[in-house]
DNA sequence: GCCGTTTTCGGCCCGACTGTTTTCAGTCG
């Protein structure tokens, strides 16, 4: 099975290198075409063998045949092989180096043989591009600092971890002067599973306060560049940062442009032409006059379409849902009334019981399932069934203090080669709610992975199967499973996946939740909260659920606890 | 190479900032 991420770094490496020669236009169609596939939630490798890759956008008849010629060659290309024999450059790794683009990257490579990141190094140092022609000491300087920050960027930053930067940005442009608007835009707003940098737009009275105080922030290292309306800094460690400053009249149309994405703002600003208008950051216009540029809401209804939200805006489909007012009312963080996956003290977790059910009561939920681990992993102190007997008692004598709240009794058991549990059966039937995940043997093959997961789906005491594919961003990819047979199991059996919000799973991925919403297979979204500080985690999983498509209907834990026992007690 | 509210040819998003030019090309988002 080649992969689609496989299929897509190969369409981009193709497209990188016909930049290169100065190809027109068809890099811009092989990068469309490897967005499209790296986003499809379906194997593409199923969608080529029933010979409809010509039904997916941005795929005509040429690139259809690389990518079977790829499949029939498990994920190597001739045409791309070809191509490198005659340009044998790494201009993925070129390209990531700040200020170096196509034209650049090929004069160095035609006077100075570099290749890739170490050669371009080796260039910079012993001053060889400072006297080429059109170069110079400061752009020579330029690619030392961009060759380190490329090594050091490698790999995105997590959602969570880019908020909380943005935050502390917004915060101290506050403080530096008046401000009327101020966001983040990008795909921090969009709440992409990862960031590359960190767009904020402001509006004030006082730009040159706000741009000095943004270039002098503690967190900055340096600064990249530096203008009256767009300043970039580099955050100590960290990402980029840009900040624009804007005029009050242009927020709406900035806030659109800036948030994107790219596709989505393509895609938008072909239907504006279209209907003889122009789209910029600066408004919509019709010849010079500006008919929409205050608020997003204002743009979208004169492109003749419903307001799009930031998550749905990656030109999938909800460009055409507008227009046809079909878009979904998207689930939001407060409809969450439970969270069905927790630990304490008994397993792995940092806080007994009550605190774990204090802290979610606090932060606004009506109940939890308890759903400490099961015996077999060892490692998290998992529960043998006579721990889970006094759990139960514990459990029995804390009801009366929590005034309302409940406390579901469930576990979170090891799926074990065979797809069976590691709890007897007796145990089993005593719980309100059982999450089941594969903790072990995470390198098992597709075909073994999926039989796994189908086989506990079919298991009547099991009723949610817990981030089902193992993954964690930027560490290990997961095991790879057939979503379709997965859901086509759900369904049968009425069953629940998991959206585990932990930043570093975010699992099922959003690709997976259109998937399952379109097929109508309900879905859990919970925190897997080891400790108390840790149910805000639920905003992460609702974001991911939003980029989705999903709706409140689609989540089991929109409804009250008794709902849910109900429904887990149909089961068996 | 892809695509169609200009539909099988002729387009393909738009503007800011930078460095090295001395009027603009390259890059970025």
């Amino acid at each position: 099975m080649t992969s689609n991420q496989e299929i897509a770094d190969v369409l981009y490496q193709i497209a990188d290198l016909m930049e290169m020669q100065e190809v027109a236009f068809k890099p811009q169609a092989y990068r469309r075409a490897a967005q499209t596939i790296e986003s499809w939630s379906e194997e593409v490798e199923e969608v080529a063998k029933r010979g409809e890759l010509e039904e997916l956008p941005g795929i005509g008849k040429g690139i259809a045949e690389h990518i079977n010629e790829i499949i029939l060659n498990n994920g190597r290309s001739p045409y791309l092989e070809k191509l490198k024999k005659s340009l044998p450059i790494k201009a993925d790794e070129l390209f990531a180096v700040e200020g170096l683009g196509p034209k650049r990257a090929m004069m160095l490579y035609n006077k100075l043989k570099v290749t890739d990141l170490a050669s371009l190094e080796k260039a910079a140092r012993t001053g060889k591009i400072a006297r080429l022609e059109h170069f110079g000491e400061t752009t020579q300087e330029k690619i030392l600092a961009g060759i380190e920050f490329a090594r050091r960027s490698k790999g995105r930053m997590l959602l969570s971890q880019a908020l909380p930067i943005a935050e502390r940005i917004i915060a101290t442009l506050k403080k530096a002067g008046p401000v009327s608007n101020i966001a983040y835009a990008g795909s921090l707003r969009r709440k992409s599973t990862t960031i590359g940098d960190i767009d904020i737009l402001v509006t004030t009275k006082k730009p040159k306060e706000l741009m000095a105080a943004f270039v002098d922030m503690k967190e900055a290292a340096r600064t990249v560049v530096t203008g009256p309306t767009k300043s970039t800094i580099e955050i100590r460690n960290g990402p980029h940062a840009d900040l624009r400053v804007l005029d009050p009249s242009q927020w709406g149309s900035a806030l659109q442009y800036f948030t994107g994405s790219k596709n989505h703002n393509i895609a938008l600003r072909r239907i504006a032409i279209a209907k003889g208008y122009k789209l910029s950051e600066y408004g919509l216009f019709k010849g010079s006059k500006n008919v929409a540029s205050k608020t997003e809401e204002e743009i979208y209804r004169k492109l003749g379409m419903d307001y799009i939200e930031p998550e749905l805006r990656e030109d999938t489909g909800e460009i055409k849902a507008a227009q046809d007012r079909k878009l979904p009312k998207l689930i939001g963080r407060s409809d969450l009334r439970g969270d069905l996956h927790t630990h304490s003290t008994w397993s792995d977790g940092t806080a007994s019981i009550i605190e774990m059910a204090q802290a979610a009561k606090s932060y606004g939920l009506d109940y939890i399932a308890l759903t400490d681990h099961t015996e077999k992993l060892k490692i998290a102190n998992g529960l043998t069934p006579q721990r889970f007997e006094k759990q139960a008692a514990e459990l029995r004598g804390l009801s009366k203090k929590l005034g309302g709240f409940q406390i579901l009794h469930g576990c979170e058991l090891n799926i074990m080669e065979d797809g069976t549990p590691d709890v007897p059966e007796a145990t089993l039937k005593r719980f309100d709610i059982v999450v089941a995940s594969i903790h072990m043997g995470l390198t098992n093959d597709r075909a073994r992975a999926t039989k796994r997961l189908v086989n506990a789906i079919s298991n009547p005491h099991i009723d949610v199967i817990g981030h089902p594919t193992g993954r964690l961003i930027g560490k290990r990819p997961g095991y790879e499973i057939d979503l379709d047979a997965v859901i086509d199991a759900c369904k049968e059996h009425d069953k629940a996946l998991e959206i585990d919000s932990q930043p570093e799973r975010i699992d099922l991925d959003f690709g997976m939740v259109r998937e399952c919403v379109k097929r109508g297979v309900r879905l859990s979204i919970s925190s897997d909260s080891h400790t108390t500080d840790s149910f805000h985690f639920l905003e992460l999983g609702v974001s991911n659920a939003r980029r989705g498509w999903c709706e409140k209907k689609d989540v089991l834990n929109t409804t009250s606890a008794e709902k849910v026992k109900e429904w887990a007690r149909k089961h068996e």
